[in-house]
DNA sequence: ATGACTCGCAACGCGAGA
């Protein structure tokens, strides 16, 4: 089973390449995030007709998570248990062939001295609190998509620049750390060791052509799927397009469980 | 270098992103 998460920075905007990227990558499964749109006009159709269904939690202008995958999505959340008054469509949880999933958009958090910042770390600790829950079921768990956290000195090409910004402050770092510690594993880490491996890149300054890149994008895996790991990787390709997203696709691949 | 680029919005510049 291979699944990939994707921040497609609007639906609108990137439909093309997803469809591309499904043709190409052929996912069983692939999540995306920042729709920019509205639940309703998700293009469902279109998925559909690339053989594909899919959920979708939007929202107007803003976040918005989906869900897409060849064979039957048993939806579980559309928010993140705990908080179920928050207007921010950034979660969305499904069971896929055994498999838990969740399409998840973490807050950037910027800047560090408003209400976003504390927003971003109540977000993670929800975040932490139902990713320990999720673990007492023993079902294989992937919680996948853009977490605006920069792990670690090896995931940015250069950490002075980053210095008091919400992505890479200690308290994020932390916060996902704590998510690791509960027993995830980073799925492409695990397997990459090569440092300077990114996932995205910004607009300006010509970032994506000097390679000036950041690794914010991550697939945690609970033992259990870790235990069916065998590969992952990011995917290049769709960043070096015509009109991209300034992310671009992390996949991993689950073996099939013994009968 | 308070820069740069790309989205949605009911806009004709702005907020948000990271």
């Amino acid at each position: 089973m291979r699944i990939a998460t994707w921040n497609v920075n609007s639906i609108k905007a990137r439909l093309p390449h997803v469809l591309d990227f499904l043709a190409g990558a052929k996912p069983d499964v692939l999540l995306l995030q920042e729709l920019k749109c509205q639940t309703e006009d998700f293009p469902r159709l279109e998925i559909e007709a690339a053989g594909y269904r899919a959920v979708a939690a939007g929202q107007k202008s803003y976040n918005g998570v989906a869900v897409l995958a060849r064979g039957p999505i048993e939806v579980l959340a559309d928010r993140l248990p705990g908080s179920r008054d928050d207007p921010q469509a950034r979660y969305l949880e499904a069971r896929i062939d055994g498999v838990r999933v969740a399409s998840i958009y973490l807050p950037n958090g910027n800047p560090i001295d408003s209400d976003k910042f504390a927003y971003k770390l109540a977000w993670f600790e929800r975040l932490e609190r139902h990713a320990a829950h999720l673990l007492e079921s023993g079902e294989p768990v992937v919680l996948a998509g853009d977490y605006n956290v920069i792990p670690g000195p090896d995931d940015v090409y250069d950490p002075a620049d980053w210095v008091n910004d919400a992505l890479w402050r200690i308290e994020s770092r932390n916060a996902l750390r704590r998510i690791l510690w509960r027993g995830y594993v980073d799925a492409f880490r695990v397997l990459n060791p090569l440092p300077h491996q990114y996932t995205f890149w910004d607009y300006q300054a010509g970032r994506w052509q000097r390679n000036e890149g950041i690794r914010i994008d991550h697939m945690l895996l609970s033992p259990q799927a870790a235990d069916r790991l065998v590969a992952s990787g990011i995917d290049r390709g769709p960043r070096g397009r015509e009109k991209a997203s300034d992310h671009t696709p992390v996949w991993c691949e689950l073996a099939t469980p013994a009968p």
